[in-house]
DNA sequence: TTAATTCAGGAACGATTGTTCCGTATTTTT
DNA sequence: AAAAATACGGAACAATCGTTCCTGAATTAA
């Protein structure tokens, strides 16, 4: 009975997940979103809701996928130390490589918006308690299979980790190009393992 | 010849950095800043120029105080061990007990403005330079005293160690007031020590 | 006293913000 | 072919943004 949309919707999501953790919330306008994701004003409302809405489900878009890679890599990896060395330094060449360094949209949210914005510092905090058992796990099997050394106890360990990965981020959101200050960390760091 | 300010300029600078400090750069008005410094909106332009030069002001102002206090503690502590973990869990209580939790006014500003304006970037560029290197000259102390472990060397360590600095602030941000996480954290961290 | 300077308060500016609405075009189902 | 439904582009909205300017009162130094 009814025209069919002319845009694919998670497609157009992406492209929000993409402007928003460029620019962040207050700095990303309507007009950003209309010109970046290259539909109408009132197809984006029509479909999106307004702003808040679709930053919110961006924002949702971002963390599941995220969680998933990681999640994934770990579960798969036979060895716990070489995955969780691929997956901090995936995030070191992203940081130099990429010229308009964005660093974690999680992380830049945290900061920006959970202090005024109780469903977004739910969502973080939901995101570092998921992303903390899904290190716990990994942390679990490494020190079974003896890859990880159990000096300190596995969810130590865990939320040491994920707070270094967020101390990375931060450092590749303000810009930083020097490999070596990234190594120096990655290498203080896994010195526990 | 003039009239005197009826306002200290320096203490308006405060309570500039504390709205800042709170709500961001885009996140604070106008209005905000005229209700809070107490002035009106000519004498708040006519002194520090516009919203762009106050911010500048009020950042500059914040990274001198903050650094000073932590460069004058390391230096002045005997026992540098102790020194850090006086300023980690000076850190933590801060994140614990604030009701609204700020964070650090620089890693704010820094995941905010850096990347989309050089001379934030550059401040926060030069501050984390600036206290890796107070960091640095600490931990040679330390190690030269026999207070920490020489396993690492000083910069690999001081890197790490002002990296774990920034993911704490962003978790107090965040608004984690959960003790045990960030316990966890600085156990894992001074292990190293 | 006079002249100079700065204060506070508020009106007003143009620009931009997020959002709504309308007319038209297009597609689908009956 | 007709009717229903929705996408589309763009005009238009009120509100807020940062900023400027004007007024008159207050205070100071000459």
């Amino acid at each position: 009975m009814a025209r069919t949309k002319e845009f694919n919707e998670d497609q157009a999501l992406d492209k929000a997940v993409e402007i928003f953790w460029h620019k962040g919330y207050n700095g990303t306008s309507a007009q950003d979103l209309v010109t970046h994701l290259g539909l109408s004003r009132s197809s984006l409302y029509d479909t999106f809701g307004d702003k808040q809405q679709l930053f919110f489900k961006a924002l949702k878009r971002y963390q599941i996928q995220g969680q998933d890679a990681i999640k994934e890599l770990l579960e798969e990896s036979e060895n716990v130390q070489e995955a969780f060395t691929q997956i901090f330094k995936q995030a070191v060449k992203e940081s130099l490589e990429d010229r308009i360094t964005k660093g974690c949209f999680m992380v830049n949210s945290s900061v920006e918006l959970a202090m005024h914005d109780e469903n977004i510092a739910k969502v973080v905090s939901e995101n570092r308690q998921t992303m903390e058992d899904i290190f716990l796990k990994a942390v679990q099997k490494g020190q079974k299979a003896g890859q990880i050394s159990t000096k300190l106890d596995a969810l130590t360990l865990s939320r040491f980790l994920y707070n270094n990965y967020s101390g990375i981020r931060v450092l590749a959101r303000a810009g930083e190009k020097n490999k070596q200050v990234y190594d120096d960390i990655l290498k203080a760091m896994f010195s526990l393992f």
